[in-house]
DNA sequence: GTTCTAGAAC
DNA sequence: GTTCTAGAAC
């Protein structure tokens, strides 16, 4: 695996000759690309095209494009938070027809990434794939270490000027250090003692996730035919018309 | 980024 | 003895 491959299809005149085991779909300023080595069920990466006011120097990585006209780099972030909305509600409704339920999904960059060519992870909270197999791959996917730098975490720099400047220039060695962090289940906290460990614990979370999301929809399904039988036998009885509006909204954990 | 593998941990 | 981690090589 090259370490500029990322940039090497960034750079590309016709994106769409990449085959489609690489290419999830493009348009004039991105690409979305499947993540070759998937650290959950859904792994996929936005890379900028090389474009105006850009260079491709400029966009090697988050810390090389956080130094360049600051209208311009929000702007910039605020199209790919645009962009990555598309892929989630891809990703989604895929998880749907899948698995039958929807879970999380994080969008955000590493703070020290490992290849040229900046890129945005979009990726499912699960953290299941045979892929994860190093405690920095985990650590760098944590939501709540530091590492992995969610998207609107990066924007919110830039509405303090402080932050923003101490942040951008942060130490690499600072982030690094946080890979070597003990293990510890992001959803409950539990410390987990090694690798394979941890693997057996985030699928058991995920099966979890998985039974008491199903339970929730039956027990919606259940409600929604008691609702529609009840008003069956309204409209028989008295002919009133039936008013259910505000009935369908699902409960929020 | 992965693969390989020595030696630490168990 | 086997499992697991982590650093070097790529």
């Amino acid at each position: 695996m090259s370490l500029t491959i990322l940039r090497s299809y960034a750079l590309k005149e016709d994106p769409s000759t990449l085959p489609p085991t690489v290419l999830f779909s493009r348009d004039d300023h991105h690409l979305v690309v499947f993540d070759a080595f998937p650290k959950g069920i859904f792994h996929f990466l936005l890379l900028p095209r090389v474009q105006e006011p850009f260079s491709a120097a400029d966009l090697s990585n988050l810390r090389s494009l956080l130094k360049c006209d600051r209208d311009s780099v929000k702007a910039t972030l605020e199209q790919w938070k645009e962009d990555a909305k598309v892929v989630v509600k891809d990703i989604e409704d895929e998880m749907v027809s899948r698995y039958g339920f929807k879970w999380d999904i994080w969008v955000g960059f590493h703070a020290v990434p490992s290849m040229e060519h900046v890129h945005l992870h979009i990726v499912s909270s699960d953290l299941c794939s045979e892929k994860l197999k190093h405690k920095k791959h985990y650590n760098s996917f944590h939501p709540k270490l530091g590492f992995f730098l969610h998207l609107d975490e990066v924007l919110s720099w830039f509405e303090s000027d402080s932050y923003f400047t101490t942040m951008a220039k942060l130490d690499k060695h600072k982030y690094e250090a946080l890979l070597k962090e003990d293990l510890a289940c992001w959803r409950c906290g539990s410390s987990q003692k090694n690798m394979p460990t941890l693997k057996a614990h985030l699928q058991t979370e995920f099966d979890d996730l998985a039974k008491k999301e199903k339970a929730k929809q039956e027990r919606k399904r259940k409600f929604e035919e008691k609702q529609s039988a009840s008003n069956d036998t309204e409209e028989e009885v008295s002919k009133k018309p039936k008013t259910t509006a505000g009935s369908d909204h699902e409960a929020e954990e």
